[in-house]
DNA sequence: TTGTATGCGTTATCAT
DNA sequence: ATGATAACGCATACAA
């Protein structure tokens, strides 16, 4: 027995029990197992096991110049949106043998500098952003000094690079045209701050287009921060005004979650005045009627983030256009969109 | 201009732009700039800003044997106490110049023992293990050659690490000393499948204790599949048989959610059937009139878990005895917990 | 099929 | 106060 417990065996401490070189002690942990008699892979085999011999990355990283590392900019994590995308982002790494940095930036500009920074050092070999907000400068030397990049969710105009995230534009037609089937006629798009998160501007501006070309329709939009009484506020004087019958639509989850507290607080029955919102959560199918959503394909999206950044560091040299996929989001209707008296065949809640 | 937009400038250009050796552009970035002249230091802040560089972490983890980096293996970051606590987590790690690797283990010990392997070969200094089950046999293995380890929430008993997470007993003791003192005295004690989950574990138990000391209470306990229809069963069987007034006791947030949905179809009042749940969830508040809670302090306990590992980290060499830190939880009551007809004064939804 | 020699970017040791 | 040089653990071109 070695008495040294010590940290960690080094390929040339393995190719010495193995009698082996170091050479071929790579070879074999790098895939090329082949190219070796049988012999002496059962010796390096052996010696490996016994000696619990660990490729160190690092090393492999500074010489090849191949980190097997990908790094993950989420603005906010604690959204389960951002989490259920991550988790398709992980899924695929693993299965391409990458893995995963993952930092949250808490929707700060300055952490994602510094983020972004840190990948940089340990050399990531392509990057996921679901930026904060403005640093297109730095983005865009990374993607200029030939770094894979791909926008995930949130984007920014003025940088070229490849895009994935949700069709907003089919997201808010689709919102407004179940709206509208089930009868209600006064609709109310409340965001959070639209400011330049993209998504919001996105479905902000669809939804003032299609209604411009609806005179069917009538409706109003708001972007209230979510902290204070605001959105009880304006979905009170909403519902003062409008005529009947009137809905609220939610750009996202979190608007959800304040418009539905705020109808609760205000005694209103979800239907009757209806509730619709973008992203599904655990909780949609519980709060009674139940919440109508359109649902994201989270894992689709995280996995093709991964896929396109993956396709682009195959080829890099030719430059491909930027490429963004969209994906259309699923409607599950419930009880909040159902107007009481109707009786649509609706999925029950 | 310099033709090349070449990847990475290394320490060696900035030396030479700067007119340096590499020694003293390495001592600029490695926390010693005291020991430069002001002249010196001007020139390497300025050639070094003017290439772009960035230290190599690859490099400085090859010499040094500090990658700067801690891992953490979740069983389910889908689950939001995960990402709650994993975001307290990376919030410790950046504020002590550690950069979070995270993996997914969705429950499969196969995943768990694939990931340790990896964290192993980048070299981590320290890891956070919010563990699926079994491998205590690698976990040992990585604490024997020294690697600081903290067991997360999940803990195994044959394994000697430090240990943080919340304070089980206790958090049952206050369920039921709360719906107690609000009037039910029937409970039904509801879990995913113990296994060898230590938090189910130490759950289920103390509620059986617990029980036997108090003869005014009286109770049963069950630890369904989520997944079926065996929880609305459950539900129903109990409360046919028990007297009133009954409550049912939720051993996370998983099982809030689904007892939720039976009582729900069941067309069960809230309150009328008491539901207290282990776990604050976003929605707890909404679903009428409000689901009492046990809230875990999860960003405390996601900084301890980095705490306790670098202390380790600081005073290796010293073994001090493993050392477990227990948080208690906080009681959020709701309208579920109130029988009706009561007027105690709780906090409002 | 196997081995030798060199270099990846950095820090540590030892000079000056 | 500054610099030359040797590792760190590995992959790879080249040689045998």
């Amino acid at each position: 027995m070695p008495a040294r417990p010590s940290r960690h065996a080094t390929i040339l401490e393995v190719a010495r029990v193995a009698d082996a070189s170091k050479t071929s002690v790579s070879r074999y942990f790098s895939g090329e197992r082949e190219r070796l008699s049988p012999a002496l892979q059962r010796r390096i085999s052996e010696a490996a096991r016994q000696l619990g011999y660990r490729p160190n990355q690092m090393a492999r990283g500074l010489k090849g110049g191949r980190s097997r590392l990908l790094g993950m900019l989420v603005a906010d994590i604690r959204n389960p949106y951002s989490v259920a995308v991550m988790h398709g982002v992980e899924k695929a790494c693993r299965e391409r043998g990458f893995s995963l940095l993952v930092a949250n930036t808490d929707n700060d500009p300055t952490q994602e500098r510094t983020h972004l920074a840190l990948f940089a050092s340990y050399r990531v070999e392509g990057l996921v952003v679901n930026a904060a907000g403005s640093p297109a400068h730095e983005l865009q030397d990374l993607v200029g000094q030939g770094l894979p990049l791909v926008l995930l969710d949130r984007w920014l105009e003025e940088l070229e690079a490849d895009r994935v995230g949700l069709d907003n534009e089919l997201a808010v037609d689709m919102a407004i045209d179940h709206l509208r089937a089930q009868g209600y006629r006064q609709l109310l798009f409340l965001s959070q701050p639209v400011g330049l998160a993209s998504p919001r501007q996105q479905r902000w501006q669809r939804f003032e287009q299609r209604l411009a070309g609806e005179p069917a329709l009538d409706g109003e939009r708001h972007d209230p921060a979510l902290d204070g009484t605001a959105v009880s506020a304006i979905i009170e004087a909403f519902l003062a005004r409008a005529g009947h019958p009137a809905a609220v639509l939610c750009a996202n989850g979190n608007v959800t979650l304040a418009a539905t507290r705020a109808l609760q607080a205000q005694g209103i029955r979800l239907g009757e005045v209806g509730l619709l919102g973008i992203d599904e959560l655990d909780w949609c199918g519980l709060v009674p009627p139940g919440i109508t959503t359109l649902a994201q394909p989270t894992e689709a999206i995280g996995r093709a983030a991964v896929q396109q950044l993956l396709a682009r560091l195959d080829d890099s040299g030719t430059t491909l256009p930027p490429r963004r996929t969209l994906f259309p989001p699923t409607l599950i209707a419930r009880g909040s969109t159902r107007l009481p008296g109707t009786d649509n065949d609706q999925e029950t809640p």
